[in-house]
DNA sequence: ATCTATTAATAATG
DNA sequence: TCATTATTAATAGAT
């Protein structure tokens, strides 16, 4: 249909390959959209020409995905299956493991520990023991460490306000509750340790959530037990 | 192109229909094979027919999926995005939760406590104590009940053996390691208790794999301590 | 299915 | 890319 007969093979020419293909491809379009209304059918069209440009057609009242949705119905599996499976069973491991973590979790925390043989809970009694020496350690090394800077602080602070009181020659009422200190020295004892106490209740949220929403211990007061 | 010119309408005549779908499918498929040849294309396409019969073209060294692989990349989207995203989310999800859980095992072991405040110490501090008080009960219950099941069968062995030496009238050698108890009676106490810890033994490698690699504790000796 | 008169698509050309 | 047109290809309707 042409003012001559083309064998059907690969044109060659880099341009007439080109203009054919879009001659062709108006063609096939035109030819689908009248299938479409003509017969009551449905037509999704994807092409890639050699220069890589695309183009698609799709029948009115639906779309690419619609039509690829009934087509994987239609031969009965997905396209994608396996992606899909591989990430299905990613997911799978993931809940597992996570399931054994909480497990773990929850005999760390000395509940279900029915399934556990003697020696068993003997290494776990070991483990969660020298794990209680090491949360103390490091509770100690905290509240050693706040407890100094916050002996510093104070003390910084009376020397400045002492500092004040003698530069502006006044005789004022006291307004700072650690002036009881009436000596003017450092007690750098009980004192502080009392207002340290006070001073570490501003925070008794834990900043990290717990998953299990029961963050560690029930009994957050602060005596230094 | 045919005895007479006709309307691009929908065929109200269903054969009519049917039969026009048969041909321009065919006529489609042709073309588009001519195409893919002539121009070095890949193409693709779907076909649902009113009735609901599917048809598809491909064109060679390549399949429906690679075709709409290529065209998901060319549009920059994924057709089925949402179901992915859908999955990742869970993932990445799971994948906190993972990171958390993990989090909480190290710290519950006596590690990571660095970003921890007094507090959460405190907390953290009385949860595993108590824990450990809860091990132990365990494993006390376990080695009794495990000790009172022993020194049941061995009675039971003993006796068993005193029946059959009688019913036999014989003073063999005695092939026991038990028949020490040359009293013939049952000690009930140290013997049982050592020979228990024998028995155990037997199982020393934690039916339930930990997670971190490195079960319970790093001790599995048998001594009851 | 097959045939064929007729229309539609398009290869070559400008 | 666009228009023209000679020619081939597709197909509507009939058998």
């Amino acid at each position: 249909m042409g003012r001559g007969k083309i064998e059907i093979k690969r044109i060659e020419n880099a341009t007439n390959r080109q203009v054919t293909y879009s001659k062709r491809r108006t063609g096939i379009m035109k030819k689908a959209r009248e299938l479409t209304v003509l017969c009551d059918a449905q037509v999704a069209i994807i092409m890639f020409s050699s220069t890589g440009k695309y183009h698609e057609f799709c029948s009115p009242s639906t779309d690419i995905k619609g039509i690829f949705d009934r087509y994987q119905q239609a031969i009965g599996t997905s396209l994608w299956i396996e992606q899909y499976e591989n990430m299905q069973r990613t997911l799978s491991h993931l809940k597992d493991i996570n399931r054994n973590l909480r497990t773990e979790i929850r005999q760390r925390m000395g509940e279900d520990l029915d399934g556990l043989e003697f020696d068993e809970l003997r290494g776990l009694e070991q483990n969660v023991d020298a794990a209680l020496k090491e949360v103390r350690h490091r509770k100690y090394h905290v509240i050693t460490t706040q407890t100094e800077t916050y002996k510093k602080k104070v003390k910084h602070s009376y020397e400045a306000y002492k500092t004040l009181q003698q530069e502006l020659g006044l005789r004022e009422e006291p307004a700072f509750g650690f002036v009881d200190n009436t000596g003017g020295g450092w007690d750098g004892g009980a004192g502080a340790g009392a207002a340290a106490a006070d001073m570490f209740a501003f925070r008794v949220v834990p900043s990290q959530p717990n998953l299990h929403g029961m963050a560690y211990g029930g009994n957050h007061d602060l005596r230094l037990g």
